[in-house]
DNA sequence: ATCGATATCTTTACACTGTATAGATATTTT
DNA sequence: AAAATATCTATACAGTGTAAAGATATCGAT
């Protein structure tokens, strides 16, 4: 587990670990593979016996990104639950802020979770959902099982909803829209699926 | 405007459109100044004397791909108009399958167009709104003058509509959602805003 | 416990990158 | 025509990803 000289014991996941630390410092087109053996003390050619290239590294990275924004989400629902605020709406609506605010909190593990490193051919179709679109379609279920929302939109509104929200949160995070817009557009989406009638 | 052997004339844009060619091909992170150089015949320190540095070059790039996605619009709802069908809303949908589509048929220019290279700071608050903005605002503005769109639903349809189509042309563009989600999609929308009752 | 096989890491090396500097050549200005 | 300037080349350097071969530690079987 630590490293006693020639062996490092786990370099797999410390590779991953500093991988993501440099990438969420410089963004991913500035990582340099052999900067990452550096704070390791380990050899530029080291990396190779754990990841086939610097591209799957990067990869990875992006993977543990997506789940370090599944968290954030985890931990937003938990919190309003602590804050006291109740409700599938309030619930609803933290969750797209806590998307939003991840995005611009750390837009080098948001651009490079969904980006080109990131895209698994056939993974749409493989029954593998990732964890943020389980929480999303949860959420959901709660707001139909509350009443809130129509059955007959749920459905679709999958969709639409985490198309506009991960929308709203790039081209805030790539400066084509203002920070206000995400409470402009919770307030749209809220109005439009009719959950502000209460 | 040719190059007569020292000088080539007009490098400059020589240099953007060949970047542009490049990272239409192989994406922007691979891209490489000394190929481009190489492909117009110029040592590879000539770029220097009309972009600061590679990365300036690129951000023209990116910008000249954000043309391009305009150019695609405007040239969609020109066929609309020639094909016969009429209507706001045939426009309105026509405009998103073409945001939809170039991101799909083009998607290193597009990832570049709304990637991190173009972020210019204060040109939100700036009055020089975007070809592609000014085209969606345009056709929302159709809508409501056909009375398609209730005018009280205008202001905030804007942040939601093209967030949510580039919401899911990326989220497509990088697998996490399956193609026929863009259907969906405007199915939603139109839906949504009430454009479907007639 | 020893010996061989294997996994892990280092060394060296190579082709390639962006770009700084200085010099050459063409164009423009006076 | 001469001087000033813009444009391009040549050379050079530090940094990159990674292939190849050698060193060293760990593990499995005897």
């Amino acid at each position: 587990m630590r490293k006693p000289g020639y062996h490092h014991g786990d370099l797999e996941s410390a590779l991953l670990q500093g991988a993501v630390d440099r990438v969420r410092l410089v963004g991913a087109e500035k990582v340099s593979l052999r900067a990452i053996a550096g704070d390791l003390g380990v050899s530029p050619s080291a990396a190779y016996h754990h990841f086939p290239d610097k591209d799957a590294l990067l990869t990875a990275a992006g993977f543990a990104a997506i789940d370090k924004l599944a968290d954030q989400q985890e931990l937003a629902l938990s919190m309003i639950s602590v804050i006291g605020v109740d409700g599938a709406l309030a619930r609803f609506r933290a969750l797209g802020r806590s998307y939003v605010d991840f995005a611009l909190n750390e837009p080098h593990l948001f651009r490079l979770a969904f980006g080109e490193h990131c895209v698994i051919p056939d993974a749409i179709d493989s029954e593998a959902p990732t964890r943020a679109w389980t929480i999303l379609t949860a959420a959901l279920d709660e707001l139909v099982n509350e009443g809130l929302l129509k059955f007959e939109f749920r459905q679709k509104s999958e969709i639409l909803v985490w198309s506009a929200v991960h929308g709203v949160a790039t081209l805030i995070l790539e400066g084509k829209l203002p920070p206000e817009a995400a409470d402009d557009l919770f307030d749209s989406l809220a109005h439009m699926l009719g959950l502000d009638h209460e």
